[in-house]
DNA sequence: TATGCAGATGCAAGGGGTTGCAATTGCCAA
DNA sequence: TTGGCAATTGCAACCCCTTGCATCTGCATA
């Protein structure tokens, strides 16, 4: 997403609409500084526009996942979470126990991403990824 | 789980109640052949039991999962399946397009684990994970 | 600028899963 | 064998998310 304005460009050009509701979704996505729930969207969205419907947002952001402009990540608290695509990729170690997540750097999974290449010939998409574990200090 | 009868000792010992409940959805797990789902285990255990509750399969699966001896998949279908832990950790690649779903070699995933002990002192539990992408047909 | 319609929305119902609470019941100790 | 109590269950309500459907509306076209 970079810019709301490039998304609004991409999304005319695919031929979908632009909305009210899916110009200030875009911009509540765009505005999060890091990983933001279909209801803090939907929350935010709410205040300037209260006749907005829940569905609408998972539908707008099933759209941006679809076009690859948000990427989903679920930490394993029961609600999926998003983020800008372009805000970079980036993946999570989870602990079970103290709840800890640490970031985690991309280049860790190349040799994975090329092994399943080699070995299954399949193409993994590991755009934002969670692994659960324990952390150093629950160990 | 392997058989039935070990499961049962080892909730007994850590002082666990062997309710009927509890060995009717720990034998419908232990019978399954492949991943299986806490519908499927309801709606097995249902017949003979016709009063049994969809919370207590869901309590024993927690429960199960606790104490390792079942795992978790989330194969992207909206449903998770449930899987006993001693018929050999595996994984799977999902492919988005055709859907089809390839067993992965638990092998493929040791150089990421060492990895991430080694760079974040943090220990993954990989015991059954989906990987989503594409697969070499739809690539 | 007015018109038509495919795409988008709101609504309500539904699906999978979780949780608080009162009632029930394994199981230990006497 | 019985009594007591904490673990377990059933129930109902709830949470997150999805979906079918009728209505509405951006936007291309005339």
């Amino acid at each position: 997403m970079v810019k709301t304005g490039e998304t609004v460009k991409k999304l005319s050009r695919k031929g979908y609409r632009l909305t009210p509701q899916r110009l200030m979704i875009l911009e509540a996505v765009d505005g999060a500084d890091d990983h933001i729930s279909a209801e803090e969207i939907y929350a935010q969205v709410c205040d300037q526009y209260p006749n907005l419907n829940i569905s609408t947002v998972y539908r707008t952001l099933e759209l941006l996942k679809e076009l690859e402009l948000v990427t989903e990540t679920d930490l394993g608290d029961g609600r999926v979470r998003y983020h800008n695509i372009k805000k970079g990729h980036h993946h999570h170690l989870v602990c079970h126990r103290c709840g800890n997540i640490i970031d985690m750097d991309e280049a860790v999974l190349s040799p994975l991403k090329a092994a399943l290449l080699m070995q299954y010939g399949f193409n993994a998409e590991l755009r934002h990824l969670a692994i659960f574990g324990l952390c150093k200090e629950c160990k």
